[in-house]
DNA sequence: TGGCGGTTTGGTAACGGTTCCATTCTGCCG
DNA sequence: CGGCAGAATGGAACCGTTACCAAACCGCCA
């Protein structure tokens, strides 16, 4: 390891001159900086980012907890946020969730191995999170941000899409093309933002006159796997429906194998709907139509409202976010005559 | 910031003392390390990384470079790693690769990023990579393993599966069934990978008597909509095939849309085989037949090689990787008589 | 009681960089 | 030519931790 008193050394002047030359901070005279300069690129040297850290109290890095990697949905997210810390020179360190048993344990688990870290910052997501767990991080990294959940005494913490918005939509595409049997499959019954999803699209059904209680159910985990059971579970319990709305594209695509496997024509026999518009949507066979959240511009906002707070660099943070529908071919009308 | 200094001072110990109690080692009678303890819990002391890391030389964090998150290859790999690091006790840093443009100029850029970052080790992935550019990071970075890539000069660090082999096994898979013509859609031209499997696939192929010229063949980039672009293009072509390699499953993916967008039924007018067999492989419709490549296995190996080397961990490191096939719907019998 | 081995303890140096202060040097003006 | 302001420079101190050394202390045996 070459240090800064090598470079000193060898450029024949003090520690104070190299390390001005280095930093670009204070008055060197051109020549004694074009010897130091020579001497850095001589020796190779880069300044130690320890010893900085330990003499600035910032380590330049970001910690990230992120469930489990299941679907495109979150390697989309920490993409984003690579991005945006990139840009501003930051490093991104991750800690992941390792099973589905007990996520919450998990993500406290993983936040305090980040914290631990002197991260200088520190950005959360999990549907398993409490307000409770948030405010006991805030205690130990009060530099934090929570991504895709919503906690309403920390709402300038939380970034999030509308979910009930874009439940709401889910139901008025399917109410738009003649739906009336609609059926449901859902995400673990703990997580907000699957509840929010489904708050929002029971609202506008029941405005159509659709009682919640008349709209079978099934609730999963939002894998792939688990859509597949649950849409099979339906069609063995004799449900009718000519329309199918999945809390997310996951579940989505099991579901579209199930009807595949079954015989279903999607949309002729029943219409699909999802929610997200991952990448997996758009190549689904049939391609599948999806409420799409802004996740990128989401991120974006989140990790730039942390990097303002971090290192107070003045970025534009969006706090609104539009939800829209993006209509592929798993949506059709609904057929005249059932079955 | 609670420092050493701090317990020390509460507890009424000399510095060296509490040092003694934080880090279990040297000998304190078990009346002061009780109190040192009680200090501690009650200061909610936790020792400074960036300290430990500039007095030891070790900053306890492996960074890792890995290519765009797409489709649900890499997003396995990443999760693989961290539960090894973590399992470790030690942390991730992430460098993602952007944009698909020059992604060798990425790779370089990313393995910089996180050398500078005195991480103590380094994993990186990228079929853009060159043996050259290998050399160059180990010559700032020694303990670097490379993943998913096989340079002869550096068979010792690289650790990838048997693509010649995983491709002879589609290719036999194929033959197997009947198949006779058969078309190939392949990854980009430039990435080692997809070479070897292409290889193994058409060595197999001319043992069966099958010339590589005789096999249609169209280039794409490994994405699910180049897969799709393909099929299209191969079919537009008037290919009359009756079966189809993919050299990923995200490009078989993309193939079967675009076959059930021409009405093609799948495996009845044509079988496809993908490559990797992520987990999307599994609810394709139909379920997609697959090379399963051992990547956890392959992953771990890495990664614990890599531990082994920066902390001498003595782990156990795995170096031969089987190969199979995963036969789903996908693959059928080649119809009797073809259109 | 003196001496000795072993344990326990406190303080200092060191890791590599930056900041601050004191000193020297330079050029300019009176 | 003397004085002075401002630039340029070198070196000490410091960030928080651990390793090492020396000193103090304990009990034990002769």
């Amino acid at each position: 390891m070459t240090t800064i008193r090598d470079v000193a050394r060898l450029a024949g002047v003090g520690l104070g001159t190299a390390s001005r030359v280095v930093s670009g901070k204070g008055s060197v005279s051109p020549a004694t900086a074009e010897k130091v300069r020579r001497a850095i690129a001589e020796l190779d040297f880069t300044p130690s980012h320890s010893a900085r850290a330990l003499l600035s109290g910032s380590t330049q890095m970001i910690g990230v907890y992120i469930p489990l990697l299941k679907g495109s949905f979150y390697p989309n997210i920490l993409q984003t946020i690579d991005s945006e810390l990139r840009a501003a020179d930051r490093h991104m360190v991750v800690a992941f969730g390792r099973e589905a048993t007990d996520t919450r344990a998990e993500v406290c688990e993983g936040a305090r191995f980040l914290i631990e870290r002197d991260c200088d910052g520190l950005i959360v997501m999990s549907n398993a999170l409490t307000a409770e767990d948030v405010q006991e991080f805030l205690r130990r990294q009060p530099n934090l941000v929570v991504l895709n959940s919503s906690f309403e005494a920390l709402a300038d913490r939380c970034f999030t899409a509308d979910h009930r918005a874009g439940g709401r939509l889910a139901a008025e595409a399917l109410l738009g093309h003649g739906h009336q049997r609609i059926a449901v499959i859902g995400g673990p019954a703990t997580s907000p933002d699957n509840a929010e999803r489904l708050e929002g699209f029971h609202a506008a059904l029941r405005e159509a006159g659709i009682a919640a209680e008349g709209v079978p159910s099934e609730a999963s985990d939002f894998s792939t796997a688990g859509g597949y059971a649950a849409a099979c579970r339906l069609f063995e319990r004799g449900v009718d429906c000519t329309a199918l709305f999945c809390a997310n594209d996951e579940m989505a695509v099991g579901a579209l194998a199930c009807c595949a496997e079954r015989g279903l024509r999607v949309p002729a026999d029943v219409s699909v709907i999802g929610y997200d518009d991952t990448p997996t949507a758009e190549f689904a066979v049939p391609r599948l139509t999806s409420v799409h959240m802004p996740i990128r511009e989401v991120t974006q906002a989140a990790t730039r409202m942390l990097l303002n707070r971090c290192y107070d660099l003045g970025l534009g943070v969006e706090r609104q976010f539009g939800v829209t529908v993006t209509v592929r071919a798993s949506l059709g009308p609904a057929p005249a005559m059932h079955r």
